[in-house]
DNA sequence: ACGGATGTTATTAA
DNA sequence: ATTAATAACATCCG
C-alpha cells in the first residue's frame, strides 16, 4: 500500500496512537531491517523515551523522540503498515514491536522484507531522503511546469515515480493520476501539450488529496471514478472500456487506451 | 503451482 | 551525460 496517501494516513494513525507514552521495550525478529545502528544501541537509545511528533517526507515517516536528538524513521517498502493494540492482534509479519508503558504495543509490520527502519541524527544520512524531490502537495503550478521542462526528454511514468523528482508517488497512484488527466503513461514529457501538463498538476493534487481522505484500507475507492479498484478485478476502466496492462518504466501499468491519449 | 506484487538500488545497455 | 531496462532483494498471495 505505501505510497504518499498511505504513509500520510500511517502518520495520522501513529500520532493518534503512539505519542507521549514511554517506550518500555522493543522486540525484533528481523534485526537486519534496522539500519545505521545495531539493535542493541537502537533499544538503548529509545527505551525510556517517548515519541513526541511525527511527519512525512515522500514515503518515509519521520518520528521525533523526546530527550534524544536522533529521529526514528520508518520506510514501509511494498507491504508495510503499523498496528497498535493491547493484545490479541499480533501479526505473523510484525518485524519490530514497540511496547509502551500503558500495556499497548505498536507493531511495524512488513510482509516482504523490503521496508527499513533507521535511527539517525540527521535525515540526510539516508541518501534517498537527502535527495528527495518536491512534495507534490506543496509545489506550485509554476514550479511543477518548470520541473517538467527540466525533464522534458523523459517518459512521464518514470518521472512521476522518481522519488528524487517528486516525493511519494509510486506505481499505483501515478497510473491513477494519468487516468484522471487523460494522459497515456507512455507519453514523453516533451510531447504533452500545455493544457495536459496543467491537467497533470491539477489531477496529481486532487488524486492525492482525495486518496488521503478516503484513507485505505478502511475506506474504499469508488469504482465509478477510480481506476485503482479495476486493476485486478474486471480490467475495465470506470467508463467501461477494456483496460490495457503493460510494463512501463519497469512496472505493471494499467491504462485505458480509449480515455488516455 | 507459478506468476506477480504498492519500493529501492546497483548494474548494464542504449 | 542522460535515460531506460534489468535484476536483485525476500516472501506471500491468488
Amino acid at each position: 500500500m505505501p505510497e504518499l496517501p498511505d504513509v500520510e494516513n500511517f502518520k495520522k494513525y501513529f500520532k493518534k496512537t503512539s505519542l507521549h507514552k514511554k517506550v518500555e521495550n522493543i522486540e525484533s525478529n528481523q534485526k537486519s531491517l534496522i539500519r545505521k545502528i545495531t539493535f542493541n544501541d537502537f533499544k538503548k537509545k529509545i527505551i525510556g523515551h517517548k515519541f513526541e511528533d511525527a511527519w512525512r517526507r515522500g514515503k518515509f515517516l519521520i518520528i521525533e523522540i523526546g530527550g534524544i536528538s536522533e529521529k526514528l524513521i520508518f520506510h514501509f517498502g511494498m507491504t508495510g503498515y503499523l498496528s497498535y493494540f493491547k493484545q490479541g492482534k499480533e501479526s505473523h509479519f510484525a518485524k519490530v514491536v514497540f511496547n509502551f508503558n500503558n500495556g499497548y504495543k505498536l507493531e511495524w509490520i512488513n510482509k516482504r522484507k523490503l521496508g527499513k527502519i533507521y535511527l539517525v541524527e540527521d535525515i540526510r544520512e539516508i541518501s534517498l531522503l537527502k535527495n528527495m524531490g518536491v512534495e507534490p502537495l506543496e509545489i506550485s503550478e509554476k514550479e511543477f511546469l518548470e520541473l517538467l521542462e527540466n525533464n522534458k526528454s523523459r517518459g512521464i511514468k518514470s518521472f512521476f515515480m522518481d522519488q528524487t523528482e517528486i516525493a511519494g508517488i509510486g506505481n499505483i497512484f501515478s497510473d491513477e493520476i494519468f487516468f484522471r488527466a487523460k494522459i497515456s503513461p507512455k507519453s514523453k514529457i516533451q510531447d504533452l501539450s500545455n493544457s495536459k501538463k496543467k491537467a497533470l498538476y491539477d489531477k496529481m493534487k486532487k488524486v492525492l488529496k482525495e486518496a488521503i481522505k478516503i484513507g485505505p484500507p478502511e475506506g474504499s475507492f469508488d469504482p465509478s471514478r477510480w481506476l485503482i479498484p479495476h486493476r485486478q478485478k474486471d480490467m475495465k476502466c470506470p467508463n467501461g472500456h477494456d483496460l490495457k496492462k503493460e510494463t512501463i518504466a519497469g512496472r505493471s501499468s494499467y491504462y485505458c487506451p480509449i480515455c488516455q491519449k
